[in-house]
RNA sequence: GCCCGGAUGGUGAAAUCGGUAUACACAGCGGACUUAAAAUCCGCCGGCGCAAGCCUUGCGGGUUCAAGUCCCGCUCCGGGCACCA
């Protein structure tokens, strides 16, 4: 074998012996426990970036580990093809987004297979090929023959000048990115998949999440938001120009505080409200304020942190219970997509309301009160919002608790028919509808006698063109006559395709389903997924921890409900990793703004601890500041992995992601910390050369490791490597990986120091470096395929069983306790392994550090914790 | 604003069920080898103190024989908030 560590040859080795025995491809096989462990694919934007290293790494460490615990694994990869950057891309550079794309997948194809991840290719698939996007249009066509899917009208964000429709990302404080135009919110049909349908469900299956971490489960449960209240009108007869009451007279509100009904003094509705259009045909003042509304965010960050504003309708309605006349207001905080879209305005008892009542002089009644605290109405106080009171001010309902409260005034409305106890749910139904090139065209057809009509499914897939080239200003669909111009399905007269396309959400909600699927079926899915579903591991960012992972479940109860599925959630254990950060410089021009520099371009000066404490400008000295923030492309602070492997090979890139943090947190990048890992990569391998050429030899022709009683230096020795196996296996259960990385340096410190004279010592030896091998696989599967195989191990480390601990090895006849006075550390006490508790109490009381703390006093009570410690207080 | 997460040496971090705080590494310092440098190897490395010892896990309280870990109240930092993926 070499005696330098040469990761290029042995990298390019280890990845040949792969492929050529084609190790990683796999099928279904009942006779073995199955582990498909996915990873979320990647957008193919040009190249690998370093949270990509860090979320397949995490994906082949656990892949490899599980193969050789005798798991059939399942590790497919694949490419979330379609999105709003390869049209940004294409107006930059005039390139169609479909060269764009496949041209980068070819690239960062090449970049994950020189990481060496243990993927099966064979499965590999693109969202933006017909292949794959057939079954989203066919599923879509079921949906809307369920009901599922269905048209509705959508706002969006409207650019005036380009005459489109931006994404919330293209909208600049308020003006388009390209145009710089006044954002509208305008209303344009689309259509809707009734996720809402499912909330109940994908709330309570929740609970079945065990493998879940605990804030993404309640992340989405506040995401479902599901809150139980009543929901009531108020009725009045005012008029709409139809001469009939608008929506029956009745204004319908939600409210989960019913117990406070009777602090109504006004109600409010979205600008966007049937009673507030009314109210504004004759009213110019309210018609710029509903006008003003429409460019206002509909963000939950902005509506929340926005001075709430309103207008007064002139309008009054009837308070069902008291019969007062209430005042209409139009609220920029009310939501038309929430409930009703109106709300009733108990100031007394909710802090936005208070905020408002108190700017508009509205009256505010208390009607609540806990215990004898005094109401003031100069300051919204905690305790006004409590459900911990009974009603007051309230007629008959005085004296009720929030309950009892609620109870009577459900039963008192609904006795009049206009209220009841009601669900309500925060989640929206998911609309789908893009008016975008680069997606899954929705398979629709326009007529204009039989109107919107499925595309048969004889005709799918609907293909894309994919020689468009978008140039900022609207759909380039919209253009293209041979793709516009179909014969209606119906009828057979000139009609128009749909030119919107799906949201790209809907490629990545089942794709886990098509990888698990007999590659080529012409099928959605096949039985072969019931096999390999449910995804036993997840891995990706926590960035998706809402839209996509509740969308995915969704799409598999919808697949399960057509039958097409058996499993009711697509994955069972979810891991949430870290992002990757870095140092950024920058300098602020006048402006505003920040100007982002490689580090490359400039000086950085640090301190005598090593800390940045400044960074010039190389070219002219300018100051700049620097900042600890995630990699990315705008901020000129990324790590190409491509570099890395080229310098140290994928082991060490692989090796430092694991080591530097635990797989949840942010990792932060090091280059002296790579250097670490290829230093100790560097460190094993001059090991197993000292292995082949000093000590395997001295190994004799009969094996006497097994039930030899070792000296003492070997047998501590031997007890250690075993001990830290115990702990890397248990740190692998916890997926703690950082931990585990650390264990196999310990274990390489020890070897180094290990008795390496005799047979004992040598065969000692291999049994420990052979352990150290196949902890490090899954790491670092390259230097350890060739060591393995070098040092006379076994052909294929992959075939090799993971290592387990041996009691034999573990066994002791001394234990160290530590020794308290007081809760004080004051000393160490060696008693036998066996020893019963009342000798050890002996012992401690008899050792001198505790008669020396103990100070003359006599010992009040002794805690022994067995193998742990003494605590003797006194 | 709401929801979620986090804070431990100069730095990344470890400490499994409340039981030796700072493992492992990085940086730094000292030494060996070398004509020299790199590489490698050895040693030191939380603070105060001559020492005995005392103090130390963002801040302030509490529970306990024992608290980084549990409870109460704060501070600061990061993430998400529905058309970016």
């Amino acid at each position: 074998m070499q005696d330098k560590y040469l990761p290029a040859d042995i990298e390019r080795a280890a990845q040949q012996h792969w492929d050529s025995t084609e190790a990683f491809r796999v099928t279904a096989d009942a006779s073995r426990p199955k582990y498909y462990c996915l990873s979320m694919f990647p957008y193919p934007s040009g190249k690998l970036h370093m949270g990509h290293v860090r979320n397949y790494t995490i994906g082949d460490v656990l892949s490899r580990f599980h193969k050789m615990k005798g798991f059939n694994v399942l590790q497919p990869m694949g490419w979330d093809a379609f999105g709003l950057p390869a049209e940004n891309a294409a107006i930059k550079n005039q390139v169609p987004p479909a060269k764009w794309t496949y041209d980068n997948i070819a690239y960062m194809k090449q970049q994950l297979k020189s990481l060496g991840f243990a993927i099966d290719w064979s499965r590999e698939l693109a969202t933006c090929t017909p292949e794959y996007y057939k079954w989203n249009q066919w599923i879509f066509l079921r949906m809307l023959e369920k009901g599922v899917a269905e048209r509705k009208t959508q706002v969006v964000n409207w650019d005036p000048v380009d005459q489109t429709v931006l994404a919330n990302e293209q909208v600049i404080d308020g003006r388009g990115w390209r145009t710089g135009a006044v954002v509208e919110k305008r209303e344009i049909p689309g259509y809707y998949l009734k996720i809402t349908d499912y909330a109940d469900e994908l709330l309570g299956d929740l609970d079945e999440l065990g493998g879940w971490p605990e804030r993404v489960k309640l992340m989405q449960a506040n995401w479902i938001g599901k809150s139980t209240g009543v929901r009531f009108a108020f009725k009045h007869d005012i008029a709409g120009d139809d001469g009939q009451a608008i929506n029956d007279g009745k204004l319908w509100v939600f409210t989960t505080r019913a117990d406070t009904i009777m602090g109504v003094t006004f109600c409010a509705v979205a600008a966007e409200h049937p009673l507030a259009l009314h109210a504004a045909k004759g009213n110019a003042e309210l018609a710029a304020f509903i006008e003003k509304c429409k460019h206002g965010s509909v963000m939950e960050a902005d509506m929340a942190t926005m001075e709430k504003e309103g207008l007064p309708t002139g309008l009054f309605v009837t308070h069902p219970l008291t019969g007062k006349q209430v005042e209409v207001w139009v609220g920029n905080y009310v939501l038309m997509s929430y409930g009703d879209g109106a709300v009733m305005g108990v100031p007394a008892h909710d802090e936005r309301d208070f905020a408002f009542a108190k700017k508009y002089s509205l009256p505010i009644e208390q009607v609540v009160a806990v215990g004898d605290k005094a109401y003031s109405l100069d300051a919204w106080q905690e305790w006004y919002g409590s459900k911990d009171g009974v009603c007051v001010n309230s007629g008959k309902y005085d004296g009720l608790d929030y309950e009892a409260a609620v109870d009577a005034i459900a039963t008192d409305l609904a006795a009049q028919g206009i209220g009841e106890k009601k669900v309500q749910w925060r989640l929206r139904d998911w609309g789908i509808s893009r008016q975008r090139y680069w997606g899954c065209p929705i398979p629709i057809i326009h007529c204009d006698s039989c109107g919107s009509v499925p595309v048969p499914d004889d005709q799918l897939p609907v293909v894309l063109p994919e020689d468009c080239v978008p140039d900022g200003s609207g759909n380039p669909l919209h253009k293209r006559e041979d793709f516009l111009n179909v014969p209606c399905p119906c009828c057979g007269k000139p009609a128009r395709r749909e030119t919107d396309t799906m949201d790209t959400f809907v490629d990545s909600s089942w794709y886990y389903a098509r990888y698990a699927t007999t590659f080529g079926a012409d099928k959605m899915v096949d039985d072969e997924t019931n096999y390999w579903m449910t995804v036993d591991q997840y891995i990706g960012g926590i960035e998706h921890a809402i839209l996509h992972l509740l969308y995915s479940r969704f799409w598999t109860k919808v697949m399960r409900d057509l039958g097409l599925v058996t499993y009711r959630e697509p994955f069972a254990h979810l891991l949430t990793q870290g992002m990757v950060l870095n140092n950024a410089f920058f300098h602020k021009p006048e402006g505003g703004g920040k100007n982002y520099y490689w580090e490359s371009e400039l000086d950085v000066q640090k301190d005598a601890k090593g800390q940045i404490t400044g960074a010039t400008l190389k070219k002219d000295g300018t100051v700049l500041e620097h900042e600890l923030t995630t990699m990315s492309k705008s901020k000129n602070n990324g790590v190409d992995p491509q570099s890395l492997i080229e310098q140290y090979g994928a082991d060490t890139a692989r090796f430092f992601m694991m080591f530097a943090a635990p797989p949840e947190q942010t990792l932060e990048w090091s280059d002296a910390g790579v250097e670490g890992a290829y230093r100790f990569l560097r460190r094993v391998w001059s090991f197993g050369h000292l292995f082949a050429s000093e000590i395997r030899g001295q190994i004799g022709a009969q094996r006497q490791l097994a039930g030899a009683k070792l000296p003492d230096d070997l047998a501590a020795f031997r007890r250690e490597i075993h001990l830290l196996l115990k702990q890397a296996n248990y740190d692998l259960g916890k997926q703690q990986f950082n931990t585990v990385a650390s264990a196999t340096m310990k274990m390489l410190n020890a070897l180094e120091k290990a008795p390496r004279q005799g047979a004992l010592a040598a065969e000692t030896i291999e049994e420990c470096f052979g352990i150290l091998l196949r902890v490090l696989s899954p790491l670092t599967p390259h230097i350890s395929h060739a060591l393995w195989r070098d040092l006379g191990y076994g052909e294929d480390i992959l075939k090799a069983a993971w290592p387990e601990p041996l009691d034999a090895a573990l066994v002791q006849d001394e234990v160290e306790l530590m020794l308290q006075v007081n809760g004080k550390l004051r000393g160490a006490l060696r008693v036998a392994a066996d020893a019963p508790k009342d000798a050890i109490e002996a012992a401690a009381l008899a050792h001198e550090a505790t008669i020396k703390f103990l100070e003359g006093r006599a010992a009040k009570k002794v805690v022994v914790v067995p193998g742990r410690l003494v605590n003797i207080v006194g």
